[in-house]
DNA sequence: TAAGTGAGTTTAGTTTATGGACTGACAAAA
DNA sequence: TTTTGTCAGTCCATAAACTAAACTCACTTA
């Protein structure tokens, strides 16, 4: 199978992934929930290529993850900002980031933080169900694929 | 930057991403999560090729994120299963399902539902802080990085 | 004996990524 | 007014990664 055709599969991390799974997209996402807005600011913070950033940007921009907002004309010149779909990327980004701390070894450890500053602690992120409240772990989840009648 | 020298890069989802990052290794845990263990079975469920397949879970084995366990002998065949740092991802996972359930638009819904057994609900994730029980928002977040005293 | 299975390996061709140089429209400094 | 700098690209040649299909090897089953 072809990457491109990962949206067609009936799943949504199969979906998910074929707008964000490739090796710099979620990069560029964090940048954003960063505070980065523009193509030298993503260029100098990843490194990156500036031939793959131009195609990133655009694809973000077309599935609707990141929006242009022009800053000046003559030329013009684009902020690239997070909408609402991709600040809805922040779950993802907080628990990946969370395996990446406790999970990643051979390094030392990072000297990055994330604070909760409506309790005040360093944040430890877990996930909690919506109906019930309580933390969801691995044995409690059932996945089906509902046949279609 | 090459990918590979991300792991170098102090930060949590850098980190995170040099082993998981690319295009095909967040299916392969999917698939483990929903029981694939051996190669056929991945080669098949991803439509993944055969070589791709082979380097990327060699590359999770020796990340610690799967491990291999002996089936037969002559010849020698292994299961593919999560260890505890591979089943630490289920949080990602489904924060990553849920936003594809949500926000990757152009597609009939998916048919995929992950249940709450311990509550009977669809799951509906957030993402909650281990201190403070609240759900997480971008609002109360600030991330610093550390500086070396 | 013949066919099948599981997990690869090999090969050849295609696609993507990389780093560096280059462009174009301006702004600020000398 | 010439020079230097900035920002956001584009272009190009090389390098790396990916794909599909065929092939191998050690068995097992009919």
């Amino acid at each position: 199978m072809r990457w491109q055709e990962l949206d067609q599969v009936d799943c949504p991390i199969s979906r998910a992934l074929s707008l964000v799974g490739d090796r710099w997209t979620l990069l560029i996402v964090r940048d954003c929930l960063l505070g980065v807005k523009r193509f030298e600011g993503f260029q100098m913070s990843l490194g990156i290529s500036r031939t793959i950033l131009r195609d990133r940007l655009a694809h973000l921009v077309a599935a609707g993850v990141l929006e242009q907002r022009p800053y000046q004309d003559r030329p013009v010149r684009f902020d690239y900002v997070l909408t609402g779909k991709g600040r809805a990327l922040q779950g993802v980004m907080l628990m990946l980031a969370d395996w990446g701390r406790t999970a990643v070894s051979g390094q030392p450890e990072t000297q990055v933080r994330t604070f909760h500053t409506s309790c005040g602690h360093v944040l430890q992120p877990y996930v909690a169900c919506a109906d019930c409240g309580e933390e969801v772990l691995g044995k409690d989840l059932r996945t089906i694929r509902q046949v279609a009648s």
